[in-house]
DNA sequence: AGCACGCCGACT
DNA sequence: GTCGGCGTGCTC
């Protein structure tokens, strides 16, 4: 009798045998349903056989198979396999979570009927002047008039159906019904507007990823900020493109897909979907299935769009190499960027990482030549670097964090008419609120964690938990009425500038004034038109906004990057100087930038300052190595929560004692631990954390295979959440 | 992960 | 006497 092998979304590394009744076909890679306990659950075939280590009567018949054809490509299913075995996580956890939701519950591939909506010849008639009260329904028409648009492209394009079905009732668009014939983009491929004026290192760049079009060859692209890095992305996929092969670029989680996609769009009269967190699980299914027939050209998504199943992929690109959203944090901690390159070596086209900022496991890559670098060190047009000073706090009377320098300067660049732009990582009032005459401070009982103040709602706020209360009139350890309150956060600084400059408009972006949807969009284009004048934020304010008014950038809070105990924490601070004082005086004009600190003598601090950030890493590389860190050493994180604060660190207390045991002769293994994590309690949780360190990736995932089996065995694994997270990237 | 089974305390 | 607490073990 044949047996199928079954992967199911269990959290159970094995797979499981099924009978298979006459007449089905078994393909690898095809859903099946099958009976699991006393329900039908959805599961992956992996293999098929002619006998089984159980015996045949404790094995049930499948229900059903879904797939005539596998779901996954040879090279997705040698990936995700490969993934399933470093990650340490459930192959058919790994399978299923690759697909589409609804592929996961069921949902047949049979390429749907497509919605197409287009303009009637009334709506050609009509002027989109005559739609001025309803904009919503104005910029539908508008861009419909443009070319016929699919149901998944309504949330992309940000319509909506309401705006569509009155314009239906209105006779000036309609809906159509095709059957998906797979259009051909190929024939028709043509790029719709000309380049931009490429310089040497741009067309170096191209002109060497397209002399090896057709192997797998990993690039770095490392570019300075304005060094026009998209030109180059576009330059390789016009080649790519031209041969009908389709590409996948990958971005971070940004809330900027639509206009990286529209870039693209008005380069290239091609089919290209976007793949983010805001689509929903049909517009999702619809990206899976375009992707999968060859009908979509370009897909720009985030970490997860890896897994598109693409007909015929000519090449992958990473924007924003370094960004560390690429990394899942939660349950299969799997790095896109490093299963891209897997995934571009099977199929063996290039892959291109672009960053100004190349993170030092990329740069180490390229020491050990896996990865070959191509150096953009030319801003486009005329713009040139910034001026940078550093003002040294010590001793310097502050207003709300802010310098008399640095208030100065602000005053400055507002004159000459230019924007003004200040970082500070830490939104709300302020920091903690403490009592002056006892020193109590306010905090979150079921985080341990400091409530933020916020002066503007009078409320205290958790940014662990998110829960929030009314602040508190007088201390309630002591009753003083003397509270008083202890760093100062985005919202204090924002009040303090409209206080100081009461006639310049000002504008806030971190996530408390951002939260409503569509909110960073409206204020970026403020930003753009030129209104605001004064432009304070969060890290959230760097991420790949270009603002070419913006004069004067401060980073008011260095010195919390540079003292952090994670060993990644200055990486990360050098990334996001880079980044914004790249955004100082784009145009005409000499930017500046102005940085906050008490420490002007750090090292890394002036390295990075004086020299520039491949100085910066190559310096912040060897003291890595120095110091036996990663990328020169491997790591592996065992986390756990509880909520008694008793159960985690026993648990990972057990797992040490056994590796003294038994890897007592291994000298190289490094174990740290347990530790309260970085966070140390979320969500009532109590976090701890095991790490382990060892010089050989191979010895440490041979010894995290024997973990598992240890983990799985123990009794108290059950009464604690844990995971294992392989190349952790916060630790 | 679910979901059963099973063995102990506080209730009508 | 039972209802339900969750500790343990299995699911092909």
């Amino acid at each position: 009798m044949p047996i199928v092998q079954i992967a199911l979304p269990i959290p159970c590394v094995r797979t499981f045998d099924y009978l298979l009744p006459l007449g089905l076909h078994p393909v690898a890679g095809a859903r099946v349903s099958v009976p699991w306990g006393n329900k039908q659950v959805i599961g992956i075939i992996t293999n098929y056989r002619e006998t089984s280590a159980l015996p045949l009567k404790k094995l049930k018949p499948i229900n059903s198979i879904l797939d005539t054809t596998s779901l996954f490509s040879l090279s997705l299913w040698r990936i995700l396999h490969w993934a399933s075995d470093y990650y340490h996580y459930p192959i058919g956890e790994v399978l299923l979570q690759s697909l589409p939701v609804l592929l996961r519950t069921g949902k047949p591939t049979e390429v749907t009927v497509l919605e197409e909506w287009f303009t009637t010849d009334k709506g050609y008639a009509t002027s989109l002047e005559s739609l001025r009260r309803s904009p919503k329904q104005q910029q539908a028409l508008a861009l419909i008039k443009q070319r016929p648009i699919y149901r998944h492209q309504i949330s992309p394009y940000q319509l909506t159906m309401s705006a569509l079905r009155i314009l239906r009732t209105k006779g000036l668009i309609d809906l159509r019904y095709q059957n998906a014939v797979t259009k051909d983009w190929h024939a028709s491929f043509a790029v719709l507007s000309n380049a931009l004026l490429l310089n040497t290192e741009q067309t170096h760049a191209i002109e060497n990823i397209h002399n090896h079009n057709t192997q797998f060859i990993v690039w770095l692209l490392a570019g300075v900020t304005g060094s026009g890095k998209t030109e180059v992305y576009l330059g390789v996929l016009e080649k790519i493109l031209s041969k009908g092969k389709q590409a996948l670029v990958l971005v971070p989680e940004i809330g900027l897909t639509p206009q990286a996609a529209d870039r693209f769009r008005k380069r290239f009269n091609v089919p290209i979907d976007v793949l983010h967190s805001k689509l929903n699980n049909n517009e999702r299914l619809n990206v899976w299935l375009r992707a999968r027939s060859g009908e979509v050209a370009i897909i720009i998504g985030t970490r997860s769009a890896l897994f598109s199943p693409f007909k015929r992929l000519g090449i992958i690109i990473i924007d924003e190499e370094h960004d560390s959203s690429y990394k899942q944090q939660e349950g299969w901690c799997y790095h896109a960027r490093d299963l891209a390159v897997l995934r571009a070596k099977e199929e063996n086209i290039p892959i291109v990482m672009g960053s100004a900022t190349p993170a030092l496991e990329t740069l180490y890559n390229v020491q050990q030549h896996k990865y070959r670098q191509l150096t953009l060190a030319q801003r486009a047009g005329n713009s040139k670097a910034a001026s940078l000073s550093l003002i040294d706090l010590r001793g310097l009377p502050l207003k709300s964090g802010l310098s008399t320098l640095v208030l100065k300067s602000i005053r400055h660049y507002l004159q000459l008419g230019k924007q003004v732009m200040l970082f500070l990582n830490r939104r709300g009032y302020a920091a903690a609120v403490k009592c002056h005459k006892c020193g109590w401070i306010a905090a979150c009982l079921r985080c341990n964690h400091y409530y933020t103040f916020y002066q503007n709602q009078n409320q205290l706020r958790c940014h662990q938990c998110n829960s929030q209360r009314p602040m508190v009139n007088c201390c309630p350890q002591c009753s003083s009425m003397y509270l008083s309150s202890i760093g100062v956060g985005t919202e204090q600084l924002e009040n303090q500038l409209t206080h100081l400059f009461p006639k310049t408009p000002i504008i806030r972006i971190d996530r408390d004034t951002t939260s409503r949807k569509g909110a960073l969009e409206e204020y970026l284009m403020d930003i753009h038109r030129g209104e605001s004048r004064i432009l304070i934020g969060t890290q959230m304010l760097a991420k790949g906004h270009h603002f070419p008014n913006v004069t004067l950038v401060v980073l008011l809070n260095v010195d919390s990057a540079l003292f952090s105990a994670d060993f990644r924490s200055a990486e990360r601070f050098a990334q996001l100087y880079i980044q914004v004082s790249g955004r100082a005086g784009r145009a005409d004009t000499q930017g500046e930038v102005l940085l906050q600190t008490h420490y002007p003598e750090h090292p890394l601090l002036k390295i990075l300052l004086h020299k520039g950030y491949s100085a910066f890493a190559q310096q912040a590389l060897s003291e890595r190595n120095s110091v036996s860190l990663p990328p020169y050493t491997h790591h592996i994180i065992v986390r756990a929560e509880d909520y008694d604060n008793q159960k985690a660190p026993r648990f990972l207390q057990q797992i040490r004692n056994w590796l003294e045991i038994n890897h007592i002769k291994d000298h190289s293994l490094w174990v740290l631990g347990p530790t309260p994590a970085l966070q140390a309690k979320r969500g009532g949780r109590y976090r701890w954390q095991l790490l382990l360190q060892h010089p050989l990736r191979q010895s440490l995932q041979q010894l995290a295979r024997h973990l598992l089996l240890l983990i799985t065995s123990l009794p108290q694994t059950r009464k604690i959440k844990w995971t294992l997270d392989v190349d952790p990237i916060d630790n």
